[in-house]
DNA sequence: TATTGATCTTGACATTGTCTAGATACTGGG
DNA sequence: CCCAGTATCTAGACAATGTCAAGATCAATA
């Protein structure tokens, strides 16, 4: 159920999936081939317009289940981590880093490209999912509806951005410049961009 | 001089940077194509080749060009800022979110591509130069030398990861979710981001 | 069992980047 | 002044790509 067996070849559309997250991680998302992921899969190179429409279809999916893996590294590093909202919102910080260095190309995928779709409703929603959570987390910390209260939607801007820009610079190898961050041990990296994290909110629970 | 009048063709190495540039930000990073700048200059498919290895060596020049006026974006704030340390350090963060909006394809070409060669001494040296103007200007905050200042090193970094994490979400649309920035006049909006990047800044003047 | 629809293959087409061969125009030495 | 040599450009070819249309194959249903 929900994967079906063997109808002409089983569950392609998530073979499909998995090969495309394969191509990407191996050959980057700007040299991503279609046929290749067919040939990958082991099937003919018109079988994926079938399962998605077109190679723009493919990649808005595969966004989306980009999300949910996003969320769930963040929420990885929030069960190792202590429970006082500032701390949590570290952690949630550390799991975006973190997802992003695991894998670069389906976090440029979602974050930086024009290919996936973003009106598509899979996609917007699984976006959505992943901001309302730091929304959540932010709120935590400030004890109000940042909706309703610009200062602590501030701090979810600046939360988002601290954690995006890491994200981002170091998996563009740009961070690498920095010796004494590079030739950190882990446990001693994060203190460093939980700390960077935190600075950006002044929305404390004090 | 410098830039010959006619030649077979004059000055097609400049055209043609020129061409990708426009063809750059009119289809975007990753629909680019060779054979269309060379349509749009007016030459043959293969002229490129005679002054550029291939399409890769093309953009990497181009992200050098881009960091040049990346650096331009940047005095441009600042000269309109005030000349305390603080206020040159933010000016040269509008200056890179400035420079983001009005090139988005090219920022990302720039940061975020595996199409140039960061091996190349030209784009590298270029990189090089927009790094150290930022390690000069928390320098400046600070009044050590980052290089041997673990503590005025680490606002480097943050200061840095503000300014690119701004200016990535911003142009990948994710920004206009918060509708307090949205409706914003620039002015107020430029205080916001100001206060952001100094957020990051720990060591300050005091 | 026959029909229908979903699934997959195959072939075609235009477009792409790159390579090679050849044409054209400038350059400098005789 | 002219000719060889070099830089520049064109034109054609090739494999790879995304997408489309036509046909084949299989499962379910009526």
């Amino acid at each position: 159920m929900a994967s079906k067996s063997n109808y002409h070849h089983g569950d392609l559309r998530r073979v499909l999936l998995a090969a495309a997250e394969e191509e990407l991680s191996e050959k980057g998302g700007e040299a991503f081939s279609l046929r290749r992921v067919a040939k990958r899969a082991g099937v003919s190179h018109g079988a994926p317009a079938h399962h998605f429409k077109d190679s723009r279809g493919l990649l808005t999916e595969l966004a989306a289940v980009g999300y949910q893996r996003f969320i769930e590294a963040q929420q990885r590093r929030q069960q190792d981590a202590a429970t006082d909202a500032e701390s949590q919102l570290a952690a949630s910080g550390l799991g975006y880093i973190d997802f992003a260095s695991a894998n670069p190309a389906l976090f440029r995928l979602m974050f930086s490209s024009e290919r996936p779709d973003k009106e598509s409703p899979v996609l917007s929603k699984s976006a959505d999912a992943a901001f309302e959570k730091l929304v959540n987390e932010v709120a935590r910390i400030s004890k109000t509806d940042p909706y309703c209260d610009q200062r602590a939607m501030t701090d979810v801007v600046a939360a988002w951005t601290i954690s995006h820009g890491l994200a981002d610079l170091l998996i563009a190898d740009r961070l690498s410049r920095f010796s004494f961050l590079a030739d950190m041990n882990a446990t001693d990296r994060d203190a460093i961009f939980s700390e960077l994290i935190l600075r950006a909110c002044t929305v404390r629970s004090s």
